[in-house]
DNA sequence: TTAAATACGATAAAAATAGTCGTATTTATT
DNA sequence: AATAAATACGACTATTTTTATCGTATTTAA
């Protein structure tokens, strides 16, 4: 419950090792994939979403890769989970207010208190604290 | 991403309910369901499993129905939580330990850390917050 | 005796997540 | 110029998880 998906889980693992190495070098797809038993194609998705978001940078051509881009300082968690997997919150009825039961519900109030707490926490936490 | 599910969602929704009547009084899950436009079925057994977990109390027979049982200020979030789905973590590594790439993993620590985060939260919150 | 309620395992349906495939593009190397 | 190794990305498939329903048993007030 209130589970983490692969993609933020194969972000993280990527954004660590990369973090590890020698700043400015670059890492492929594979060499990560390899390195923790991922697979190939999907990390390399997580990793084009990222270098869009534009906390990683895409180098093409053999001999390419990617390389850590942005501050990681700078970029809350609650950010980092938003970009690679939209709104952050314990339900979305303020997101997508298409909740069928709206109007009747009577725990949006409280639900809002909950999801207040959870972004602010995540919001507190960088990037650079879970990838160092 | 990390929402909460239908099941803890309709028995916050019950709860809140219950708890706004005179204390004592039976509500049926079909009334709720009604009220709230929820599949009965489903309510039910979620409203089954918190009279196994005692949060609430089942009365059989016709006329039956639910009542609050616990203190709600004595139940945090996190034990309501985890007594529906299960232990509260932003990733299973650390319940279930049959993640395919322990020892490669290069991420478990900091998610403790996360986990301990939400875990804290969590705890510090009780259900009365959400129901009243 | 009946009917209205809870109890609960088994199963089905739906939705979300995870993973693969195919193809295009870029570019260092030869 | 050709090749090969890498990123880019849409479409598709497979798997898993979540959500909902079904069927039947039990309890008990009327
Ligand atoms: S409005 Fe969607 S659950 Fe309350
Ligand atoms: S992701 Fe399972 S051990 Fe790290």
């Amino acid at each position: 419950m209130l589970k983490l998906t692969r993609k933020v889980e194969y972000a993280l693992i990527a954004l660590r090792h990369m973090q590890a190495m020698k700043p400015g070098k670059l890492t492929s797809a594979k060499e990560i994939a390899e390195a923790y038993g991922l697979p190939q194609q999907l990390l390399a998705k997580t990793l084009q979403q990222m270098a869009r978001d534009r906390i990683i940078e895409a180098v093409q051509g053999p001999s390419g890769g990617y390389r850590i881009l942005s501050n990681l300082d700078k970029i809350s968690l609650k950010d980092f989970f938003e970009k690679l997997e939209g709104p952050l919150g314990i339900m979305d009825c303020y997101f997508d207010s298409d909740c069928v039961q709206i109007g009747a519900c009577n725990i949006r109030v409280p639900i809002q208190r909950i999801n207040e707490n959870m972004r602010n926490m995540f919001s507190k936490m960088s990037l650079r604290e879970v990838t160092q």
